[in-house]
DNA sequence: GCCGTTTTCGGCCCGACTGTTTTCAGTCG
């Protein structure tokens, strides 16, 4: 799929309009197209193809013409042209803090600045402070935001700073005089990584929680202060931004803070057709404010149901609402069992008696145990004869721990050949097979498919696990062919996996989506190496919600009875 | 560049904080 690539090429046409100076408007029309494109639910060359790109909003004739142009030549000539005129790194620097279109444009022209090194330097010998509308200030917050950007340019997966943002929330509500606080941003919408900390408070003395919430003691450095809002650096490195409200305006401001920007563009552009303004303070109708203590008073007004904030990314969900066709999400407490879990047989950290009691304390119905298979070596992947004698240990186990259900599985390798890592007649033996990729990450598009899908043609594999392949921060996706993947697990009703370790979250919600138009099942799995990683469910469920996925996609929602029957259902249908 | 049962031209979300601008532009949320 060329949707990323695309998508990339438009979003730096939109930065080389802006620093050039063109109409804002028409960088603006650039971005948008390549947040469109990347968040595609389809294959951009099949929707190019049959002619319905045209029917997307805010993709107009000349993105058209350039999608074609690079779908049948691999180029865009006008992309390449601008490219010729500007140097290679300088558009980078758009992505340093305090350095916007125009402080780059001037940069650029008076100082000849075209990479990192030079700035720095140009900051160093105190260049910068002497050009017309720049002072030593700004010359110092460059110098900052350079380093800053250097020292962590990438952002957070939402799992490994979860803890973190939970309790500084808790710290704000202990601030005086705050009444309400929540967190709101991306971490609210659930997506995989977050940039920064987005809090909101209300309270009466908005200046006074401010100040306050300065001096917490995990607060490294003020970036900006004022009487509504302000912007610091944590110890971690990371950016918290915290804004305080009249309580009356506290729903206004939660679904402002909420974002995303584009679901709030295109919220207030349709707030303005008819008749009204929104801003974080409340709805307006000419001078009247309508309070909003309560966020879902604002979509009321509009003639909208309340939005669920992980759909609120301007991907179709405003258009869905105005239609009251909203699909009702799977819920965070509709799981009923975890269906890949590791123990002490291969590299987890606990036995299996451990992570099943864990597990009920949940309030789950049954896990699947899915240690690794023979060849994964360093993960100390089972021989058969352990395997079997894992199987007999779960037959004890659940003797003693009736009703709560544990059922027998592995985590098979899908080998550098494409075969799996156990023969048939041990596969016949499990309840629920998981086959994954955990070698030969480097093979192209044509032959990791294949291994994948013969996996899948297997009559015995349950579920493909981190279909993708990809950690964030990490490592890109393998060379899959996301569609004749999501085609054959539908096709032999293989069940996806929506993988929820924190740095994995794969399938992720884009390519969710995708698989669910083509009709797959779902299973969210933790890949739970001890008994708290079990926790890291919600991301999962998270990322499902992203995709719009319902309760009746995913099938460890169902209830331990339901559940048995349909890990069956690809066997009997073979 | 995109869009339109109020428009095919003239709009395109709205506001806070900072710095050097003596009245507001730039950047960011
Ligand atoms: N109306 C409006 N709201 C914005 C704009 N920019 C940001 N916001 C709102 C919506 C965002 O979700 C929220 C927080 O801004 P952030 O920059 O932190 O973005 P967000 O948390 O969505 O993503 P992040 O993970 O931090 O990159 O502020 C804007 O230009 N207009
Ligand atoms: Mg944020
Ligand atoms: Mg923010
Ligand atoms: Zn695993």
């Amino acid at each position: 799929m060329k949707n990323k690539e695309i998508a990339r090429i438009f979003d730096e046409l939109g930065d080389m309009l802006e620093f050039l100076g063109e109409n804002p408007f028409r960088a603006r029309a650039y971005k948008r197209a390549s947040q469109i494109i990347y968040g595609l639910p389809e294959d951009i060359e099949k929707l190019y193809k049959s002619g319905k790109l045209s029917e997307i909003k805010g993709i107009g004739e000349s993105i058209i013409q350039k999608v074609g142009e690079f779908i049948d030549k691999g180029k865009i000539s006008a992309y390449e042209e601008y490219r010729s005129k500007i140097p290679e790194g300088l558009l980078e620097l758009l992505s340093v803090p305090y350095i916007g279109p125009v402080t780059l444009r001037t940069l650029y022209k008076t100082l000849h600045i075209t990479n990192f090194d030079e700035l720095i330097k140009a900051c160093e010998d105190k260049l910068i402070r002497n050009l017309p509308n720049f002072g030593p200030k700004k010359e110092e917050n460059i110098l900052k935001g350079l380093l800053r950007y250097k020292e962590q340019s990438f952002r957070f997966p939402i799992g490994l700073i979860y803890d973190d943002i939970t309790k500084l929330l808790e710290d704000v509500k202990n601030i005086p005089g705050v009444i309400r606080a929540e967190i709101a941003g991306s971490f609210r919408r659930m997506k995989e990584t977050i940039g920064d900390i987005d809090i909101l408070a209300s309270g009466r003395n908005t200046t006074e929680i401010i100040r306050d919430f300065t001096k917490l003691p995990t607060i490294k450095e003020i970036i900006s202060e004022g009487e509504t809002k302000c912007s610091v650096l944590l110890l971690t490195g990371m950016q918290a931004d915290l804004r305080v409200v009249d309580d009356n305006s506290f729903g206004a401001c939660l679904q402002y803070f909420t974002g995303s920007k584009n679901h709030n563009v295109k919220l207030r552009g349709i707030a303005k057709d008819m008749g009204f303004k929104i801003n974080e303070y409340g709805i307006f109708k000419g001078d009247e404010l309508i309070p909003c203590p309560d966020e879902s008073i604002v979509y009321k007004t509009l003639g909208l149901p309340w939005i669920p904030p992980e759909m609120r990314e301007d991907n179709g969900e405003i258009e869905l609402a105005q239609k009251c066709n909203l699909p009702k999400l799977i819920e965070y407490n509709d799981i009923k069992g975890d269906v890949h879990v590791h123990s002490t047989y291969s590299d987890g950290g606990e036995s299996i008696k451990a992570m099943a009691e864990a597990a009920i304390k949940k309030g789950y119905e049954y896990i699947v145990i899915t240690d690794h298979s023979q060849s994964l070596k360093i993960a100390k992947g089972l021989e058969i004869e352990r395997l079997i004698r894992q199987m007999e240990e779960i037959d004890k186990i659940n003797r003693e721990l009736a009703p709560f259900k544990i059922f027998k599985g592995s985590e098979v390798d899908i080998k550098h050949d494409g075969t799996l890592d156990y023969p048939d007649e041990i596969l016949k033996q499990l309840d629920f097979v998981i086959a994954s990729i955990h070698s030969g990450f480097k093979d192209d598009e044509k032959k990791m498919t294949k291994r994948i899908l013969n996996a899948m043609e297997n009559k015995y594999v349950t579920m493909i696990a981190h279909p993708t392949g990809r950690i964030l921060n990490a490592r890109d996706p393998y060379n899959v062919n996301i569609i004749e993947m999501c085609k054959m697990a539908s096709k032999t009703n293989t069940f996806l996996e929506i993988n929820a370790y924190f740095d994995r979250l794969d399938l992720n919600d884009i390519n969710a989506r995708i698989a669910k138009e083509y009709g797959v099942k779902f299973c969210i799995g933790t890949d739970s190496h001890n008994s708290i990683q079990l926790n890291m469910m919600i991301y999962g469920i998270g990322q499902a919600r992203r995709a719009w996925l319902t309760k009746s996609d995913i099938i460890n929602t169902k209830n331990l009875q339901e559940f048995t029957e349909e890990i069956k259902i690809k066997r009997k249908k073979f």
